[in-house]
DNA sequence: CGGCAAACCTGCGAGC
DNA sequence: TGCTCGCAGGTTTGCC
């Protein structure tokens, strides 16, 4: 399901509402998502304060007062709402329920099981086996042209694939690399080595839409949804995505669609041919 | 190391 | 109504 601006959307709907509040009880419904739950896992947070929740790519981490950091990653289908205990209504792929004080309980669900929740430590948090080899942020400063040209100039992959490589830039997905392409005006089938000038469009245009998304909520399609259990609606303004057949927003010539690595890319064959 | 297919898992819509 | 197939916001693994 979700990409960055998914996940960044959960963050700042979690955050003014878990940050300062304490657990009072853990639930695991079950041994395991995409890897088992560590041991210890409710110990280590059981009684902890939520200092703050951050992002890294598309992980979310909430640091606790005890220096231990709950990692978790939604995966392809999974959700974190709130709701109040009380009006708490079991549903299936309901895996695990942190309650907090003040009657707060954070649901995590997941059909697919794609998602994952583990645990580590505040100090050397980067070198976490899951974050280690992540490239950067790209709303942040140090993902510029002249970083994407360094780590794309060998790359003989497509362009489409190389920014959906989250050692090149972390936080950019299937929606919104062809989003992205789209708006840079590069064709997805192009060797990234091959990308020159447009490099500069094409970090104005990642940094562009994903941003536009967090401002709507980011995107649902089937599972994703807000922290609060609403759509988001950024998917309404899709350009490209899912709209194979449907006339170009530019030239109105049909968006075609293709497959690459397995994934389905959408683009327009007229507007997208810079090299 | 690079590239790519397959694997992980459930649900839904399309087509027969 | 019910089956099969294909497809879905991600990441890892194993094979060339």
């Amino acid at each position: 399901m979700p990409e960055l601006p998914e996940v960044e959307t959960v963050r700042l709907g979690l955050g003014p509402h878990l940050e300062g509040r304490r657990i009072t009880q853990i639930t695991l419904n079950r041994a395991d998502l995409r890897v088992p739950f560590p041991q210890g896992l409710v110990q280590s947070l059981q009684g902890q304060v939520v200092r703050s929740i951050a992002r890294r790519a598309k992980y979310l981490l909430f640091q606790m007062s005890n220096d231990a950091v709950l990692i978790a990653h939604l995966g392809m289908s999974g959700t974190m709402v709130l709701v109040p205990q009380a009006g708490y209504v079991p549903r299936t792929h309901d895996h695990v329920l942190i309650d907090f004080n003040h009657e707060l309980r954070l649901v995590f669900n997941d059909p697919r099981r794609f998602g994952l929740i583990v645990l580590g430590e505040a100090s050397g948090l980067a070198q976490h086996p899951l974050l280690a080899h992540l490239g950067p942020e790209p709303l942040g400063d140090d993902f510029n042209a002249s970083y994407l040209k360094q780590a794309l100039g060998r790359r003989q992959s497509s362009i489409k694939q190389a920014i959906m490589d989250q050692a090149v830039v972390v936080g950019v997905g299937n929606i919104y690399a062809s989003e992205a392409l789209f708006r840079a005006k590069i064709h997805p089938q192009i060797p990234a080595l091959n990308v020159k000038n447009p490099l500069f469009a094409l970090v104005e245009a990642i940094k562009q839409v994903l941003l536009e998304a967090i401002d709507s909520g980011g995107s649902t399609l089937r599972d994703y949804v807000r922290s609060t259990g609403d759509a988001g609606y950024f998917q309404h303004q899709f350009a490209v995505y899912g709209r194979d057949g449907a006339p170009c927003i530019s030239c109105k010539s049909p968006i075609q669609r293709l497959v690459q690595g397995g994934r389905a890319t959408y683009f327009c064959n007229n507007c997208q041919k810079v090299m």
